[in-house]
DNA sequence: ACGTTTTCGACAACCACGTTGTCCATCCTA
DNA sequence: TAGGATGGACAACGTGGTTGTCGAAAACGT
């Protein structure tokens, strides 16, 4: 046992792993979220969506402003939210204050997407501290929280890769 | 400070958040690398092709066993060796046993590219184990190893998206 | 009150990255 | 040697992004 330890400590991981461990724990939660997602009626909610989703909100928003939160164009805000009026999950209105202006807002089904989400969001959390014990998790998520930069923890995980 | 202790404890973070830590690390962590590897002459390499590269690997690879590598089709990974290969990445060569194969193999660029990201993720790691002390660091490399499902720790990142 | 500037949404062209499907050449094997 | 499996190329398409342009409407400065 203390040879176990002190085999771990003498050797450590290669750099290279931290963020391949950090991307496979992200991306275990968000299959899993749309496992259970798709089998609670939201089959074809994609992760895109769902941040799209998340940044629309409960007031709705404008195509520009959707946007400016999920750092991209408002071109491509606006793609997103035609794909969501044409799976049922958004709908465009006018805006009786300005005629420019045409408010994004979530349909029913917009809603109780998002509102599942959360739950299962919080069920995995669960199961996570469950493994590795709460304030392991909670130690988890502290010296993440250190490690990025103020203001990454953004809803614009979508296309990132064009960096 | 016993107070503070105290309401940390008594409130958990929101589940939604564990998943957004999660890809702030992994994205702040590439980010990092893709700016300091342009600043060491390869301003165009784009995370998608670190993974191929990777995954071609010192002794080249086909189409076909690139895409099974990255967990993606033949024809995706063909033209992802078309870009490699246009950027002087990589090059395809006949296989003289073997009329159908054309074997990637990466120029030393691609070697360069590669030796210098393997170099630069280590500098990174060293620096979160500066910022969080090396036992948190490790713990928390233990805790994702855990939870991330087995053989989920491969190359194929790129277009989780599509799911 | 009237120009100027800004903002908004729409449209078009394009690129990156993935998918299926098809096709043919080549290799392996029964 | 006939048949099946494999490898690569090509085409069409979907999704998610980009820039650039445009006209209508709002906001602002004089």
């Amino acid at each position: 046992m203390a040879d176990d330890t002190q085999r771990a400590r003498a050797q450590d991981r290669p750099g290279y792993e931290l963020p391949l461990l950090l991307f496979a724990g992200f991306r275990s939660l968000i299959d899993q979220l749309h496992t259970e997602l798709a089998r609670q009626g939201h089959p074809d909610v994609r992760p895109a969506y769902g941040f799209a989703m998340q940044a629309i909100g409960r007031d709705g928003a404008t195509a520009s402003e959707l946007g400016r939160r999920l750092g991209v164009s408002k071109q491509a805000a606006g793609k997103t939210a035609d794909r969501l009026e044409a799976l049922g999950y958004a709908v465009r209105a006018d805006d009786p204050a300005d005629a420019r202006r045409k408010v994004i807002r979530l349909t029913p089904r917009g809603m109780d997407s998002l509102a599942r989400s959360a739950a299962i969001f919080e069920e995995l959390r669960a199961q996570w501290a469950a493994a590795l014990g709460p304030e392991r998790l909670r130690d988890l998520e502290d010296d993440l929280s250190v490690m990025v930069p103020r203001g990454a923890l953004r809803l614009d995980a979508a296309g990132w890769f064009g960096a």
